[in-house]
DNA sequence: TCATAATAACTGTATATACAGCCTTTTGAA
DNA sequence: TTCAAAAGGCTGTATATACAGTTATTATGA
């Protein structure tokens, strides 16, 4: 029988906790970044691309735990934008990405906002909490593995 | 102009690092769930469905932070199983919705499941780490209000 | 060398998510 | 009492996400 307790015992769920508070921290992010027309989660592909220069795909989903066919999704989006472009690399199957010009202009006016939405985050928890927190989580995603 | 200074920065980007953790996180949890057909997300929903008995989706709105219109299509999908109804409330806006048996046999399955990959991160963790890390993640949703 | 493995990326399909805007019902104030 | 505002929920549309399966290219071992 399905008893009260077992259902309780959920609450305390890694997995729908962390979802509840990425639906409210992404829902933050992305209204600070509303004017630019961009998403919390394109700025982090623009700015990890622009960090890489001339990454491929699989190189992409390794470092942010992403699926390569979710990247091959949202990549798609942002080269509608003309934000980034990519190009064959040494290799016939492989493909270079790297930030336009005009990817990195949205960035100069995003990263301005972005860092508005952090502050307030950052300040609320206080600098040693926060950044303690962020070890945290990557020690929780590392367990996955 | 754009710097590489300022692009690093971002790395720390809370809502950047939390939607990571939680992609690995979900992954994890789902696979692990995946003889059952649940998603983690859905089990997330119908335990709080079971546990709150005659809820309304405004309420579960509030108490998971999904929006509302999230959870009109997340419980259709679960009507569509089965594994919940709906019934009109004494306001006629209202509808409120519980399990239906076949949604709790399915929660029957899935709860020792879930108990599993809920043990490997809790464990991997240390159960002090693991609740106070709990903790943190409420109070970063609570800066967004 | 050649057949097979592995690698890189893409397509089909499905769920999760939310914003804008809409309709219906209820509430509340003039 | 009546009408505007608020509340509850839904649809249209769009992005984020991943699994299964496919295609093309490269690497490898017999």
């Amino acid at each position: 029988m399905l008893q009260t307790a077992d259902l309780a015992r959920v609450r305390r769920c890694a997995c729908g906790n962390i979802r509840r508070t990425t639906r409210a921290l992404t829902q933050y992010y992305d209204d600070k970044l509303k004017s630019t027309g961009l998403h919390t989660t394109q700025l982090t592909l623009l700015v990890n691309i622009g960090l890489e220069a001339s990454v491929t795909i699989t190189q992409l989903a390794e470092l942010l735990l992403i699926d390569q066919t979710t990247l091959t999704r949202n990549l798609k989006l942002l080269k509608a934008q003309e934000l980034v472009e990519s190009i064959a690399g040494h290799d016939q199957r492989t493909r270079l990405w790297t930030l336009t010009d005009k990817g990195k202009a949205i960035l100069e006016v995003a990263l301005p906002l972005w860092q508005e939405a952090q502050a307030h985050i950052v300040e609320g928890m206080g600098k040693e909490r926060y950044y303690s927190l962020l070890k945290e989580l990557s020690a929780l995603a590392a367990l996955t593995e």
